[in-house]
DNA sequence: AATAGTATTGCAAATGTTTTCATAAAATTA
DNA sequence: TAATTTTATGAAAACATTTGCAATACTATT
């Protein structure tokens, strides 16, 4: 059994129990073709009998890499970001980076704030989720000159890379699949747009549609709710328990939309017959709940490996410029979704 | 506008366009009490001019905590771990921490790996998700004297502080309730055990009830699922349209569960009138769905909130016994179960 | 055997901070 | 006004590592 390690063991450590120098033992570790293989066996037996671990601080000191990337969320607890963020790391951890995760809960000064900090800790990079963030953080990440890139959105005008779809075209692609069933009595289900570039941008795609066919979408078709199953329903149950309800419902994202079906087995509402139901994001599980969810699917897995893959190669310098990578959405017709009867 | 960064600018660059010393200037950092306010103000200046961003690396590297702690978990992305590791890092965060996040996919070998990373960037304290862990990796905690709290499972012979439920008593909830009304033929629906000490435990539990009832699960009614709604409705299809079929169901979680509810929607078994269903985990959403999904409640949320408080007492050393925190199960009664019926 | 490489290692400087100690200046007390 | 205490600052050492340079010890070449 090891002991307690009392006295710190740091590289000096090492190197006295090898009897080397601490270069030598730093060399084993980072250049280990320029040390003799004899006195690399003695110094892993060192390192291993001591249960030294390296200190990655005082190698950051050396303008060597932290081998960290921060990733900025809005919040974890979604599904929408949990598939993104797992791919994300996966991607990153596969080439030998760790993760520094923070959220913000959707307030941009606390964004600015936890940006700064994975500053401080040196990160070799920064994810960020959408476009929309204060002047002051694309300011410090442009002036530390840091790898940057955004993911999920895609903006071919973007200040930084990204790696995203477009969720205006997401919005277009819902409204127009409704307009194409018919459908000219709409409700809007949509979260808070305040700093969520995401969110504003489908239901602007939506309106646009929605205008260009001619319908008009008064604001007592429009419910607020926030990405949550539960208030979803809650919100949804309300509107349809109305004397008049829209024939279909858009939602600005699939945990809404899931939201609103179960609002509309609840109140004895009849999904597609008697209301069409369309989401946005394709989640996980989406499609197998019954009726399964018309929804317009975001790659969230794609776009995770890729914004991975991207943010290493940023960090490796074999990106200089600008780059951006769009990922097509796509409409995925199922069971909540129905054309409209004419009467 | 800022301009570019050419010259590193580091705690120097700062006193010297301040014009003191950067001892000064580490000082208005760490002791600003210590420092004439109007020096300070200098300082400042100085500081916003320059954009300097303080290098926690080597800070870190004077004995001072590093102001991260590692988060260990087998995958974010899981309605699971989501709301756990929310709650948790927004403790950590308030509490000034910064959250290193590594996942390893149920592979002890590769946590192993991980921690061994989190170590090397000297987080000031881990928490891993369960207590099911490689001999290596509890010597290597050990050895360095590490801050560790295993969260999710509570056991009072933990080697690690722990804050959890304990899984053994819900699958003995789940199944008691099942056996209360009257179900005999009862199939049970798990993940892979291996690596997963709460699956495990929760498996023991409930046929720890069903033996001591006199029921008797034969090899036949035991499905293997991942916790994958997709894949347990798949499973789960494929179970209810043999030729006889259980009266009840008792699922590894609610994902689980789940997928078996919308598999008995797709084939038309009427959940719970002709099935009864029971999942473990109360997910954000299990409430909500239609039928709404009997389960066994762990508290999510707190365990996360109360992890995060005991790592920031145990780092703070406020704390120096082993420290063992309990919550419980509790049996949440919903729509997707019922008394059997005698013929 | 002498020469020129080449492989292996150690020394010392450097990295960006914090902190201890010393010193100087200012404020307080007698 | 001198003596003492307090406040504010700087110089230098310390932290754990990496790396450029120099020194030594081999190997291969002539």
């Amino acid at each position: 059994m090891a002991r307690k390690q009392i006295d710190k063991v740091d590289i000096t450590a090492v190197a006295r129990a090898a009897k080397v120098s601490a270069s030598t033992v730093s060399r084993t570790f980072n250049h280990p073709d320029l040390v003799n293989p004899a006195t690399r066996k003695k110094i892993d037996r060192a390192v291993r009998r001591l249960g030294y671990i390296r200190n990655r601080a005082a190698q950051a000191m050396h303008g060597k890499r932290s081998g960290t990337v921060g990733l900025v969320v809005p919040t974890i607890d979604h599904a929408i970001f949990a598939e993104l963020v797992q791919s994300f790391s996966e991607t990153l951890e596969a080439a030998g980076f760790t993760i520094l995760m923070t959220s913000h809960g959707y307030d941009l000064e606390r964004e600015y704030a936890v940006v700064r900090k994975l500053l401080e800790h040196r990160v070799d990079g920064v994810a960020l989720i959408g476009l929309e963030h204060s002047e002051e953080t694309y300011r410090m990440l442009e002036q530390q000159a840091l790898p940057a890139v955004a993911i999920w959105n895609f903006d071919a005008g973007s200040k930084i890379s990204c790696v995203g779809a477009q969720n205006f075209v997401a919005g277009q692609m819902a409204a127009q699949h409704l307009v194409d069933l018919g459908h000219r009595d709409i409700g809007l289900v949509f979260p808070n747009t305040g700093g969520n570039d995401r969110s504003a941008d489908r239901m602007r795609g939506a309106l646009t549609v929605f205008a260009a066919a001619g319908i008009d979408i008064p604001e007592t078709r429009k419910w607020v709710s926030p990405y949550s199953v539960a208030q979803a329903k809650a919100v949804c149950a309300e509107l349809l328990i109305g004397d008049t309800r829209p024939t279909a419902l858009l939602c600005g994202n699939d945990v809404i939309a899931q939201g609103c079906v179960y609002a509309a087995a609840q109140t004895g509402v009849g999904v597609p017959r008697e209301l069409s139901v369309v989401g946005i994001g394709d989640f996980k599980g989406s499609k197998e709940m019954e009726p399964s969810l018309t929804t317009v699917r975001i790659p969230a897995k794609t776009i995770g490996e890729k914004a991975g893959a991207l943010i290493v190669r940023l960090i490796a310098g074999e990106e200089t410029t600008l780059i951006r990578e769009e990922f097509p959405t796509e409409m995925m017709v199922r069971g909540s979704t129905l054309a409209r009867e004419f009467s």
